[in-house]
DNA sequence: GTCTATATCTCGATAGAC
DNA sequence: GTCTATCGAGATATAGAC
């Protein structure tokens, strides 16, 4: 039955964000699931295997939120592409703790991720365009770099980041404030290089 | 002999922040150590209390690095912090990958890091003071998860940026790079704030 | 202190009954 | 499709000779 995959992959998917590929046995995704264990073999190869397609479910939508909107002035456009990035995280919570251990962990599957990241500069790149200089500490790859952890760093964080918000519940608010904050940042950035031009 | 248990902690060191707790085995530290596999058991209880003692080999010169500069004006103090802090991420490259890891696991040791975070997080309201308000997008808050995934993202992700910058090493030319962009972010900011006064 | 050898456990994966 | 039973590999940890 379909049903039994879907539980499979979405158990896999639940403890290998929480807990990373490694330590996370067959029969820990079997009991969550709560199916027996040889069925993961039976609908997916191999636990490798397994991992992966939880991986391609998250790529699909992230390669979409990577799209560049068409409309409006570059600054509109740049804020445009970080409201779709984020939109996506904020959906795809877990993603980004996936993506951010295979990192760490020097995976195989690194040069994938490494396609995505280029792809997200490259439109950041030609939205600045020569409002930064071509090389230095404030060429484009600087500020890809800073609006990446501006963005990522409180979503990976948030289980430390709780305690600054006195255990309030990561909730709507908090995200709505924190995405006008990155907005005021980009403006405040923005504002500067182009009267420093 | 005490140059053995130091053989296998650096090694333990190496291997843990590489990858990850669970996908380290004690054969493997053992190995990179150049030393018998039961001598990790001699000389720590277990690989969990091996793991321990490579966390709190970084505790002191965190604390340290986390110490509030006394000289100079708000602006100054702040720049100053962000050095010492940069200098200790710089001499200690695998700790930012550690904790980053621990975070991401939601470790057992998460309320030790929070305090940590606490701590840094204090500092840095003292230092903003009432140039910013008690609550909301601008909020000391916002502005320390800011500053924090604006320092740490160019540590963490090292391995998948090193494509940006054309294959190139990290070398000690792009980490000043990094760190002059750092502070101009930080002026510009602070230069806006103070204007909105 | 350092070694070999091994006990005991859990892992990913498979065989085969139903 | 789902189960039980089990394989071989590799894990942590220990025993005991030297």
């Amino acid at each position: 039955m379909a049903e039994t995959a879907d539980r499979i992959l979405q158990a896999a998917d639940e403890l290998f964000s929480l807990r990373g590929y490694a330590a996370v046995s067959a029969r820990d995704i079997a009991e969550r699931a709560g199916v027996n264990k040889a069925l993961i073999f039976y609908y997916f190869e191999s636990k490798e295997a397994l991992f992966r397609r939880v991986l391609d479910q998250y790529y699909e939508g992230h390669v979409k939120a990577l799209e560049l909107p068409t409309e409006g002035s570059y600054r509109e456009r740049l804020h445009t592409l970080i409201d779709h990035y984020l939109d996506f995280i904020e959906d795809n919570y877990r993603y980004l703790q996936l993506v951010q251990r295979e990192i760490i962990e020097g995976s195989s599957r690194l040069p994938y991720i490494q396609q995505n990241v280029m792809t997200l500069y490259s439109r950041v790149r030609d939205l600045l365009g020569d409002l930064v200089p071509a090389s230095g500490a404030l060429d484009a790859r600087q500020f890809f770099v800073s609006f990446s952890g501006l963005i990522n760093t409180f979503y990976v964080n948030a289980p430390v980041l709780g305690e600054l918000w006195a255990g309030q519940q990561m909730d709507a608010a908090q995200r709505l404030a924190r995405r006008e904050h990155l907005h005021w940042i980009v403006n405040t950035l923005l504002d500067r290089l182009e009267s420093g031009k």
